[in-house]
DNA sequence: ATCATTAATGAATATCTATTCATCATGGGA
DNA sequence: TCCCATGATGAATAGATATTCATTAATGAT
């Protein structure tokens, strides 16, 4: 199944971007762009996702990808890679980042920590690291997913 | 009255200290303390403390305390603030923290930051910072918040 | 003191979420 | 090819959580 993996994209994707308190309205939400499931499959996919539900002052109790938090001294690990960027491109539905010398292993180590569900796995030389997509990731899935692990990169991105 | 208090102390303590995943299971662990309430109340507790569930490899999901996460700036803040604390003391209910000079405003904006239920207000001097716990609150109790907040001060204290 | 207002709570219930059970499709072995 | 194991899914249901409604206790105003 191929479609799996969409679906699993898109709620990262809508949970990223809005306040959603409940797996009816993700439901819905799902149905807009043209993906028909039952409340037991996203309660599945939430669950693999590792999404949490965190208090939210306007609407209660809201999800939340489980990347950024939980992870000791991301933060600083953050302003770090940040510093160590310097591009990205991508060719043959691979995502090749340039860094600064003797920058990418410590980049592409926070990116396999966070271990976001849009990227299989990474690969870093000296100043060079290889981003491998899941399958159907665009490259616009990528930029916002490394965005939200360096939310630094918005700035030096596009 | 004065028993919510307790309660809700206790439900931050227990929540601190162990994985919980439902209010049943929290409220058994309450019952044990001698605090007999029911499921409503406990939903409505644990809103009020802003308390969070998160993704648990073990049990599935647990609830978690909102303090530390989702405050930009923790992290670093946090080991300024570490540095800077020199001693606490407590007399007539209040909590006395001696800092280095010039540290006691920003730890205190920490703690306010995180704003524990523990802990009713905080005020700084230039090196002294004055604690106002909340009503019942004990001073194990605040050492515990503020390890909470400054996980590095658990060497520096006791 | 009397009355109105508010907060805390439980019981019952509604809402939301996870799981069970059954089904179907897929991908290896033998 | 023929099973068998595995994974994805929906329908139904079990389980968990939030809310509604009613009650009581506390607080304040007149």
């Amino acid at each position: 199944m191929g479609n799996r993996t969409e679906r699993l994209l898109a709620i990262r994707n809508i949970i990223s971007s809005q306040k959603v308190s409940s797996q009816e309205e993700l439901l819905d939400l799902l149905e807009k762009k043209g993906l028909n499931y039952t409340q037991a499959t996203l309660s599945r996919d939430l669950k693999f996702l590792k999404v949490n539900k965190i208090s939210d002052m306007e609407k209660g109790y809201i999800y939340e990808l489980p990347d950024q938090h939980h992870i000791p001294g991301h933060e600083l690990a953050e302003s770090y890679a940040a510093q160590g960027f310097v591009s990205i491109q991508f060719a043959n539905k691979l995502g090749i980042i340039k860094t600064l010398p003797g920058y990418a292993p410590s980049i592409a180590s926070l990116i396999d920590k966070v271990n976001p569900f849009e990227i299989v796995g990474t690969l870093a030389g000296d100043d060079t690291i290889l981003i491998v997509p899941h399958d159907n990731v665009t490259e616009k899935d990528i930029i916002n997913t490394l965005i939200i692990i360096i939310p630094e990169l918005k700035d030096k991105i596009k």
